[in-house]
DNA sequence: AAACCTATTGTACCGAAGTACAGTGCCCCA
DNA sequence: TGGGGCACTGTACTTCGGTACAATAGGTTT
């Protein structure tokens, strides 16, 4: 199955070229060869694209709904991939990640699923209340109990005073369990130990 | 990677064969079997099993906080879908989907990632769209948008003189942005910004 | 024209974070 | 009876983050 490759990025043509066996489609105006494409067929578009309509507009729900077009951004937010997906994209990722990753999203889609990145999907999660809090916890397997609270505080935004009132023990103990912590889990700061154990970045 | 396949079902046993090098474990109680299974194992679940707990029970939680379960029904419904995400499950899927989607769906949890069907994204976007946003994209409007370059790449990790060459301006500027971002956010250092940016904590 | 926002940079300072190099005491296992 | 992991503490040091008090310049609004 061809794969339409749609950007106005000569570099992200190339970067998308091994994806695709056909040679990409090049147009000024997005929105008459996007009408004009057979029923299911997979794109590749970048939402830097000159000309391409709003995530807002409704054509995109039609087309959508005939096609099956991931988005592709040189910036990724994590608003503007929810507003992908809830415009009907099958998917959203940085235009320029690795070719392998490109390569399981295209077979994802291709499957008939919807690629969803680690974040959204911790967003999702989190506003469901889901109770996964802990999936991802292999983190606290590493560490000592007592390092394990440390840490755990520390990724909450809690100073070293605070958690050494906290758990009655010195502000020096706190920083030995966490100079620990980090080492363990191959961090150097309490705000990369925050992303890891939040399952985030 | 070895993958345990978890049915009482002789023919979906059958069918998931192609999927997995080893043969399938035969045991007519589950539990002990994933309480048994190392970390970090890809397992196939038929939720028509008999004897497994109701998805409702904590027990899933703790099993795929270290696992990778991925369930199966022989009549999949949306409402059984969410349960099985909000369970902690990697995946839901049509029992005897074909196989190549099987192995899309192995892959993309593998991979890390969630596999979730088109219906229920669907669903999910159509009921918390508004949600996710404002959690995602409220900080974003709150600030400039060279603050926001910042935030956004303090909220990562990075320190200060990384954002400064990534930028091409220097530490002071970054400074300056990241304490204005501080101001209008309401938080006092880059972690909370973090934690706040990721919309978790 | 004045007021304002934004982006940029400078010097200087303080406190928090993190590390290096220690030490003590407890418990468990070989 | 060691050795090793764990919990805890101390002093001293460096680095980083954050703030205070500035300045310059371009753009928009009133």
């Amino acid at each position: 199955m061809t794969i339409t490759l749609l950007s106005h990025d000569i570099a992200l043509l190339a970067h998308w070229q091994p994806l695709s066996e056909a040679l990409p489609r090049i147009t000024m105006d997005p929105a008459p060869l996007l009408d004009s494409l057979p029923a299911q067929s997979l794109v590749l578009c970048d939402l830097d694209c000159a000309r391409l309509p709003a995530l807002s507009d409704p054509r995109w729900l039609a087309w959508n709904a005939s096609l099956r077009i991931i988005a592709a951004s040189s910036a990724p937010r994590p608003d503007e991939n929810v507003a992908a997906l809830a415009a009907g994209f099958r998917g959203y990722a940085h235009a320029f990640a690795p070719v392998a990753d490109w390569r399981q999203i295209v077979a994802t889609v291709r499957a008939g699923g919807i690629w969803i990145g680690p974040d959204v999907m911790a967003r999702l999660l989190g506003t469901l209340h889901f109770a996964v809090k802990d999936v991802g916890g292999a983190w606290r397997e590493k560490l000592s109990p007592r390092e394990a609270d440390v840490a755990e505080r520390a990724a909450q935004g809690l100073a070293n005073k605070q958690i050494a009132r906290e758990l009655n023990i010195t502000e020096r103990t706190v920083k030995a369990h966490l100079g620990a912590a980090f080492a363990k889990l191959g961090v150097h700061d309490r705000l990369q130990l925050a992303l890891l154990i939040k399952g985030v970045g």
